[in-house]
DNA sequence: TGCTATGTAGGAATCATTCCTGTCTAGCGA
DNA sequence: TCGCTAGACAGGAATGATTCCTACATAGCA
């Protein structure tokens, strides 16, 4: 999704974040991508436009659209973190052969919940589905490479 | 579950893993406990009968046992990642605030799958459910206490 | 416009995991 | 049973994503 900084003032206002250049950047290039971007590679995306921008920054940044709830972070196996600009509840298919994240927006799977048996007096706040296995183009080769580390 | 000697040797065999005392130690504590250890965690173990073990020995034996399907690699955020001797087809329930990970066996989870609609064209292998909370004891300091990195 | 709490750049540190290398040994065949 | 050899082990070094530290800069408010 395209966003202009009126939009991203707002949304930062909203959240008691402070506005700067080098976060309106990263926020923007999160949002406007749907490939589930590494740190490493918003900090590439970024400093394209901003030269001078520390990696550092983008960590640093990424941690207060985090804890904002702006920003998600979503995981595979021990990969590098990856970042998902799109908050709203939906799960991921990923590819074990090329990393490649694909959002999947399910309402059924959004709904699933623990048994009161099952969840053993645990609060439960939310869950995560992934589902896991080879994109098309990785299809044709599954068997002779090896596949990203679980 | 108790693992005598015979029992890890039939298994290796099975799946044509050498059986040697490391491995034989490694594989009995996983499969003894259900508190998903780390890599470390099982290091302490095992160093307490074989003190010489090398921590590296753990990691090439966990990937060895990994590969050969007798052990499953649980990851929870990016903490250090947590093993499974349990390989039957189940899922987790994780306490946000110690960190803790309980099996969660459900057959509905257990079937879930993609319309075929929404798998655009991946060979979907198998998938991953995970329920985040707070178990009980953690409940009382939920507010109180920074929860683990997620 | 000036103040101050916060953010940034850049470099150093961390630390789980992986890599390297020189012994050692499990498992097999003679 | 004995030796051979592919593969495993110990220990130390290297890696690399992430975090920590600190001096300088600036957003946002009065
Ligand atoms: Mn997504
Ligand atoms: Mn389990
Ligand atoms: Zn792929
Ligand atoms: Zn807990």
């Amino acid at each position: 999704m395209k966003l202009d900084l009126q939009d991203i003032e707002a949304r930062f206002r909203r959240h008691d974040v402070r506005l700067t250049r080098q976060r309106a950047a990263i926020y923007a290039a999160l949002v406007e991508t749907t490939s589930h971007p590494s740190a490493d590679d918003l900090y590439r995306i970024v400093t394209r436009q901003q030269p001078m921008m520390s990696r550092n920054t983008v960590y640093y940044t990424l941690s207060v659209l985090r804890n904002a709830g702006l920003v998600r972070e979503v995981n595979v196996g021990h990969d590098m973190a990856r970042y998902d600009g799109n908050v709203s509840m939906h799960h991921h298919l990923i590819c074990l052969g090329c990393g490649q994240i694909m959002d999947v927006m399910d309402e059924e799977l959004n709904r699933l919940h623990l048994s009161s048996g099952q969840a053993r007096g645990f609060d439960v706040l939310g869950h995560r589905v992934e589902f896991h296995g080879y994109c098309v183009s990785c299809q044709q080769v599954h068997r002779n490479v090896s596949p990203r580390r679980r």
